[in-house]
RNA sequence: GGCGGCAUAGCCAAGUGGUAAGGCACGGGUCUGCAAAACCUUUACCCCCGGUUCGAAUCCGGGUGCCGCCUCCA
C-alpha cells in the first residue's frame, strides 16, 4: 500500500515517492506575523500537521519546516500604526501563534525560520539570480524577469500572456515587464532595512521561501504546501526563483488546502470577515475546532459557523463517550482468557480501513468516519454481559493510536472526586436503594450544578464532568 | 476577458463506472424508577438536458447556479 497525494502541479493523485527512502522533506508556508492568526491561517497548520502525523505513523521520518514572515509591508504598516517597531510586533505575534496553534494540537516544526534570520541566504539567492541573468536591479530595487523563466505559470496553469492582460494593479514604471516581481525592495526613509549589494532594503515576499527551502531542506523537496490562495502568485514565483536558480524541480508534490468561508464567502483579512483563533478559543474547546476542520477533506472549502461547530462538538462527544464506556468497563472486567479473536479481527479491519482512507490523499473525513464505526462497534460489544479484557484493551489501543494520527485525545485523564462529592453520590445510592427517587434526583441535580453528570449503568454509577 | 473549483437527505459531508459511507438534527422503538449513555429503526428522483455504456452521482457534451485566482491574502 502506498500513500497517494493530490498534486496541484499535475492536478491528479499520484503515488508518493520520497526522494530519500523513508524520509519526507516538507515545507509549509507560514503566516505573516502582524496580527493574531485567523482560523483561515489555522487550517493549513492543522491539516498539514495531520499529514505530518500520518507520514510518521506510516514510518516516515519527516523533516517539517514552516516559516514566519517577520518583515514586510504589512508589518511596517502595523508598526507605524501602533507606534512600535517591527521586531517587537513580530515577536509578540510569533509567541501568540505558538499559543494558538499549540492549543489546536499542532506540533512545532523541526525548524521555524524567520526572514530576519535568513537575510544572508536571501541576499545570496538574489545575487545568484542576477548572475544567472534572471534578475535585474533598478534604483535599489531588484526584480525577477518573469518571462525569462520558461515554465512560468505551470502550477496555476496560467499562460503568461493571459496573466498580463489580467493585471489590475498599478504597474511600477521601472519594471521591465509588468509581470516582473520584486526580490528586493529599497528602503524608504525611516524603514527597517538591511545592507545589501543594492543598498539598504528588505526582501520581497516570495524570495524568503525559496531561500529557506534551499537552506533547510535542499534544492528539491518532497512536499511544498500552503493555502490555495498562495498557489498564485506566491508559489508560482517561488518555483520561478528556485528552479531558475538550481535548474531542478523545487518540490515534487504541491499540496493546497481549501479556504474557510463565512456565509459562503472566502474569509480573509482584506475582506474583514475573519475570525481570530485567539477569540474563537474563548468560545469553543480547541479540539472541537481541530475535529471540525478534519471532518472535511483538506481540499474542500468549509463553512464556519456556530451550528456546524456545535454539531461537530456533539459528534466528538460521541467518540469520547465510547472511549469512556470502554475505560469504565475495563475497570470492572476480569480477564477470563476467553478466545475473542473474532472481535479482535473486527477491530483490526477498522484500523486497516482507516489506513486505506488516509493513504488516499489524507482523507481525514473518511478516517474519522472509521472512528465512528469503531465507536459503534465498541458500544455494541459493551452490550454483552461478559466482556473480555483483551478486547476492551484492543479497542482502547486502537482508538488511541488512530485518534493520535488525527491529533485528538479521546480518553480523558483520570481524576479523583473530592470527598464531598463522593459522599453525595453515596447518599444518592442509598436513596435509590430506598426508592426515595425524589431525593436521588435532587442530589443528581445538585451535582449537575457542580458540573458532575451521573450515569447509572448495570455495572454501577459512573460520573463525568460536563 | 483568461484560468480553476464546486453543486449529494432538514444541516454538514464522503464517494470518480457496479447500484448512495459517516456525523448532526428529527420521528418511532428497546434499556432505565426517571434520566444519561447506548442499541435498533424511519428519512436521497445524487442541480437540469442530452450522450457513451449491460450498467453513470461518478465518464463526455451543453445548460443553470454558486465560489475562487489573475501580483495584500492560509
Amino acid at each position: 500500500m502506498a500513500i497517494k497525494i493530490y498534486n496541484t502541479l499535475t492536478r491528479q493523485k499520484e503515488i508518493f515517492k520520497p526522494i530519500e527512502e523513508g524520509k519526507v522533506k516538507m515545507y509549509v508556508c507560514g503566516p505573516t506575523v502582524y496580527n493574531y492568526i485567523h482560523i483561515g491561517n489555522a487550517r493549513p497548520a492543522i491539516v498539514f500537521d495531520m499529514v505530518r502525523r500520518y507520514f510518521e505513523y506510516r514510518g516516515y521520518d519527516v523533516n517539517y519546516v514552516s516559516n514566519f514572515t517577520d518583515v514586510d509591508d504589512k508589518l511596517i504598516k502595523a508598526a507605524k500604526e501602533l507606534g512600535e517597531d517591527v521586531p517587537t510586533i513580530a515577536e509578540r505575534f510569533i509567541k501568540a501563534y505558538f499559543e494558538d496553534v499549540g492549543a489546536l494540537g499542532v506540533r512545532s516544526a523541526d525548524a521555524h525560520p524567520r526572514v530576519t534570520e535568513t537575510m544572508t541566504e536571501i541576499i545570496e539567492f538574489i545575487n545568484g539570480l542576477i548572475e544567472k541573468g534572471f534578475a535585474y536591479e533598478v534604483n535599489g530595487d531588484v526584480y525577477f524577469s518573469t518571462r525569462k523563466f520558461e515554465n512560468y505559470g505551470k502550477l496555476s496553469q496560467q499562460s503568461i500572456d493571459a496573466l498580463q492582460s489580467g493585471a489590475r494593479i498599478e504597474v511600477e514604471q521601472q519594471k521591465v515587464d509588468p509581470l516582473d516581481f520584486a526580490l528586493w525592495k529599497v528602503a524608504k526613509p525611516g524603514e527597517i532595512s538591511w545592507d545589501s549589494p543594492w543598498g539598504k532594503g528588505r526582501p520581497g515576499w516570495h524570495i524568503e521561501c525559496s531561500a529557506m527551502v534551499k537552506k533547510y531542506l535542499g534544492e528539491t523537496i518532497d512536499i511544498h504546501a500552503g493555502g490555495q490562495d498562495l498557489s498564485f502568485p506566491h508559489h508560482e514565483n517561488e518555483i520561478a526563483q528556485s528552479e531558475a536558480m538550481t535548474g531542478k524541480a523545487m518540490a515534487n508534490y504541491w499540496m493546497h488546502n481549501g479556504y474557510i468561508n463565512i456565509d459562503n464567502e472566502k474569509m480573509s483579512k482584506s475582506l474583514g470577515n475573519f475570525i481570530l483563533v485567539h477569540d474563537i478559543l474563548k468560545k469553543y474547546d480547541p479540539e472541537i475546532i481541530r475535529f471540525f476542520m478534519l471532518m472535511a477533506h483538506y481540499r474542500s472549502p468549509i463553512n464556519f459557523n456556530d451550528e456546524l461547530l456545535n454539531s461537530a462538538g456533539t459528534g466528538l462527544e460521541r467518540l469520547k463517550n465510547a472511549v469512556q464506556n470502554l475505560e469504565y468497563r475495563l475497570e470492572e472486567t476480569a480477564d477470563l482468557g476467553k478466545n475473542e479473536s473474532e472481535w479482535v479481527a473486527k477491530i483490526d479491519a477498522e484500523k486497516e480501513k482507516f489506513i486505506r482512507e488516509m493513504d488516499d490523499d489524507f482523507n481525514s473525513a473518511n478516517a474519522i468516519a472509521v472512528l465512528f464505526d469503531l465507536a459503534k462497534l465498541a458500544n455494541v460489544y459493551l452490550r454483552e454481559d461478559h466482556t473480555q479484557k483483551v478486547v476492551l484493551q484492543k479497542f482502547l489501543e486502537t482508538f488511541n493510536e488512530l485518534a493520535d494520527v488525527i491529533g485528538l485525545q479521546l480518553s480523558s485523564p483520570k481524576e479523583l472526586l473530592d470527598e464531598e462529592i463522593e459522599k453525595l453520590i453515596e447518599q444518592r445510592n442509598e436513596a435509590r436503594k430506598n426508592k426515595d427517587f425524589a431525593l436521588a434526583d435532587k442530589i443528581r441535580d445538585d451535582l449537575k450544578d457542580m458540573n458532575i453528570i451521573l450515569e447509572d449503568t448495570p455495572q454501577g454509577v459512573r460520573w463525568k464532568r460536563e
